[in-house]
Formats: structure tokens, sequence, C-alpha cells
DNA sequence: GTATGGTTTCT
DNA sequence: GAAACCATA
């Protein structure tokens, strides 16, 4: 009977993983997840990477087999790991099958930088980032074409459900995971995010039914109206693997022929994970240089202060506040509002974008090397395929346009909460009476603009105007 | 200067 | 909930 290491990285569940699928046919299995040093975690991942990793472990240990946890560099652990596995087996007379081969695979062609080698796994992804090519032989560049290609290259792995009974291996040391101090040590900040998150295959799959069911009929229009809860909210599950991208995909299918829907765009956004994926996986420096070099030349401002107020969502402008709060207290912030944010940081505030993606990196549940650099690159303008330099968001216009009730401003700024409709979004123009009415003092409830929208704005169209970008 | 108490920050 | 911060006496 063969013996097999499977190692966990971005695929924590058990319905749908083809690897564990494969290790188990082929006898015992020991399931690992390796915490290596390189996979810098933000505080938010953290935490979510607990829950996950202990929901999975007893869902492994209700099938008869270990949840293996070990800390540091998984292109050592894995290996040493398998040969002492081996090792007992030849001692105890076992044959055995050759096995690991995917992990040796990995180890020794990709483990470049741990945040690349995370896609390395391709159940991950719908497809194979090197399969995926132009006709030229390169890789995409632009998202239309590269969406078109996964639509006529993309096949849905079977699906499968979780195994009854995991075989394992007895005696095999693991870490505890309190030892790993993944939750919040000094006080308990993650209050909102358990109201919001249920981490682990189980949540994962609830969110995608309660979608589905509920939410990608109307997908079309509420997606882009951060107060009605129009998203499917899955992309934390899908960045840890918890339900597989072809799971979510082949029912997504299966709903929308049932529901008439006809164009879908949930699809295409899942190809926008993908195209991030697609990116990072051929531009290993996506997170820290700009596609477009040039834009390394634009003098962006050193503004610690101002950095600090957009963080804490203290910048007196009401939907880029509450997009930032709500980051902050449930460790995800609704699309559309996330690039309202990016935009005012980059320029409004004509702060580096690097600073924004670490920010997210730290505070995001769903942070993802690669959709969260690629975004923010669009955001900024410097990403292929991007938005013009000079299309700025004006968030007043933005609010009124996506939250045109203010409920979703009034949900995160309670301070705000008094105003009407009308002036939620620019409070600074309310009369006094309607502030005394509401309770705001401007600049001292809530402050005050760190920057005039107007004049921020044509500072940012000089300094890009300045990089002289073609086209 | 320094003792006190209240507030803010910390992921 | 502890440490750091700030205003006031």
């Amino acid at each position: 009977m063969g013996r097999s290491v499977l190692w966990l990285r971005n695929d924590l569940r058990l319905a749908n993983n083809p690897a564990l699928i494969a290790a188990l046919e082929a006898g015992q299995v020991v399931p690992v997840f390796v915490l290596d040093p390189a996979m810098t975690l933000g505080a938010a991942s953290r935490w979510w990477l607990h829950h996950s990793l202990s929901s999975l472990a007893s869902e492994i240990s209700a099938r008869g087999a270990n949840l293996v946890l070990r800390r540091g560099e998984a292109r050592q652990i894995i290996p040493t790991l398998a040969k002492q596995i081996e090792a007992d087996a030849v001692h105890a007379g076992k044959s055995h099958e050759p096995w690991l081969r995917e992990a040796d695979r990995d180890i020794a062609t990709s483990l470049s930088t741990q945040r690349r080698a995370f896609y390395r796994h391709r159940s991950a992804l719908m497809l194979d980032p090197e399969q995926i090519k132009t006709k030229a032989g390169d890789s995409y560049r632009v998202y239309g074409p590269f969406a078109a290609a996964c639509f006529e290259a993309y096949m849905p792995r079977p699906l499968t459900d979780a195994p009854k009974r995991i075989r394992g291996i007895g005696q095999i040391d693991s870490e505890n995971i309190d030892e790993w101090e993944l939750l919040p040590t000094k006080f308990d900040w993650a209050d909102g995010l358990r109201a919001t998150w249920q981490p682990g295959e189980r949540g994962a799959q609830q969110r995608l039914t309660q979608f589905l069911e509920f939410g990608l009929e109307p997908y079309n229009e509420r997606r882009n109206l951060p107060a009605a809860a129009g998203t499917s909210m899955l992309s934390p599950h899908l960045h840890w693997g918890e339900i597989s991208v072809d799971a979510v995909w082949l029912a997504t299918k299966a709903a929308n022929t049932k529901h008439h829907v006809g164009k879908n765009a949930f699809l295409k956004e899942l190809l926008w994970r993908e195209f991030a994926a697609h990116l990072l996986w051929h531009h290993e420096t996506l997170a820290t240089a700009p596609m477009k070099p040039i834009f390394a030349s634009l003098l962006w401002r050193r503004a610690p202060t101002e950095l600090r107020a957009w963080k804490r969502g203290l910048t007196g402008v009401p939907i880029i506040d509450a997009g930032m709060r709500q980051l902050w207290e449930t460790g995800w912030m609704h699309n559309r509002v996330r690039m309202m944010a990016a935009s005012f940081l980059v320029k409004n505030l004509l702060i580096r974008w690097q600073d924004g993606e670490s920010w997210f990196w730290d505070t995001l549940v769903d942070a993802d090397a690669a959709s969260n650099a690629a975004s923010w690159q669009w955001v900024a303008g410097c990403g292929v395929d991007a938005t013009p330099y000079f299309r700025i968001f004006n968030p007043v216009l933005q609010g009124q346009k996506f939250d045109p009730g203010g409920d979703y401003v009034r949900r995160y700024i309670p301070e705000l909460a008094g105003l009407p409709a009308r002036y939620i979004h620019s409070p600074w123009i309310a009369p006094e009476s309607t502030l005394r009415a509401a309770r705001v003092t401007l600049g001292k409830t809530y402050p005050l603009p760190i920057v005039d929208l107007k004049a921020s704005r044509e500072r940012a169209l000089t300094a890009f105007r300045k990089l002289k970008i073609a086209g």
C-alpha cells in the first residue's frame, strides 16, 4: 500500500480536491500544512488561517486521519517528512508507491518566491498560468483577450464529494496551532471578523449556496451597491482554497441556466481573479514595481499624517471613510468602494500605491498577492490594461451614484448617521442648521476633508501628465 | 519637573 | 486589556 504526503497550500478543503483524491487512491495520506516564514501574512489573514486550519483539522480527524502542522521552510520540511515516512515504510517491510511527485516538482522548479509559488498548485486556478498563451506564445497583458482565451480553454475538473474516510498514518509530529499565535494576542480586535465570516470549507459552501440562491440573479445590478451586500463575498474562501474555483464555476453555470440569467458578470469577476494570478505568475515584482516602468519616476508625496487618516477612515470624505472602516472592522471592503478608496489615496492624496497595497495586505481577510497588487496597479494606472491616469473618481459623485440613500455610510460612520441623504456624501456643504440637527460638528465629531477634492484632482493630473504616458 | 486620570491606540 | 499618550494641576 502506498503512502503520500499531501502538501496543502491554498487548498484547505476536502471536496473537489484532485490532489487529495489522487493521494487517497494511492493509499495512506499525511496531510501537511507548512507555515513558511517567507509567506508573510497580514493580521487579518492570520486570523483567517487559524480558523480555517482548525476547521480543516477537525474535518480530517473526523475521518480518521490527522492534519500535520509544521513551521519552517516548506522546501525542507516536505521532502524531509517524505523521506522519514518512506524510511518507516521500508523498515516495516511495506512496499510503497513513488509518491510526492507533484510536491517534488513544485519544490524544485518554482519556489523562487513564496507569494508566486502560492499559485503553482494548479487546482487553485482554472488554468495553469504556463499553459495559457497568446497566439504569439506570450503571456496575456490585456484582460479581454485573456478572458476569451479562458472561456475557450477552461475545462472544469469533475466535482468530487469529500471523502468519507481518510486513511492516515499514526505518530507524525504536529505542532499545536495555538503556539503559532495567529490570533490577536494583545487585545481582541476580531469581533467584526467573527460577525462577518465563517472561515473553512463549510462556511465557503454556505456562502456559495446563499449567493446562488439570492444573489446571482440580481448580481449585475446589485454588485455595485455597497449597502446591498450584492457580491458573493467568496474571495477569502477562494484565496485559501476552501472552495474550488471549479465548484464555484460549475454551480454558477447551473444556477445561471435555472434562473435564466443571460450574460453573467460574476463569471467575469472570477476571470479577473484568474487574470491577476496570471500576471503575478509572469511578473514576479507585480506587488512592488509598476508594470509601466515610467510610473516609478512619478513624484509621489510623502504624507504620513494623511496616509494615517486614510488608514483609519478619517479623511473627512464619507464614502472613503466608510470603506476604510468596513475594512478595519470586518477585514473586507466592497469592491466598488475599494476602487474609490484606492483612487483617493493614489490620486487625491498622491501617495504611492504600494503603501495602499501593503495596508490592504495587512487588513484584508482576502489579501491575495496577485489580486491585490494587480488591482492597485490598475487603479494607479501603472498596470497593464489599467484605468487611464486621468480617470480620477470623484468620491462625492461615486457615493451619490452607488450609495444613493447613504445607508452604507451610515452603517460605518455612525457619527454621520443623522444626516439626510442629500448631504451625507458631502457634509461640508450642508447648511449649519442641518449639521446641528444631525449633531455633526465638522472638525470635531467628524473631520473636514483632508484635501480639497478639486485642487487635489488638478494636482494629480499635473503630476501624471508629466510622465508623458503614450496614448 | 511629576503625579494623576482620562483617552487613544493597538491588527 | 495593556501601554502609550495627553492634558491638567
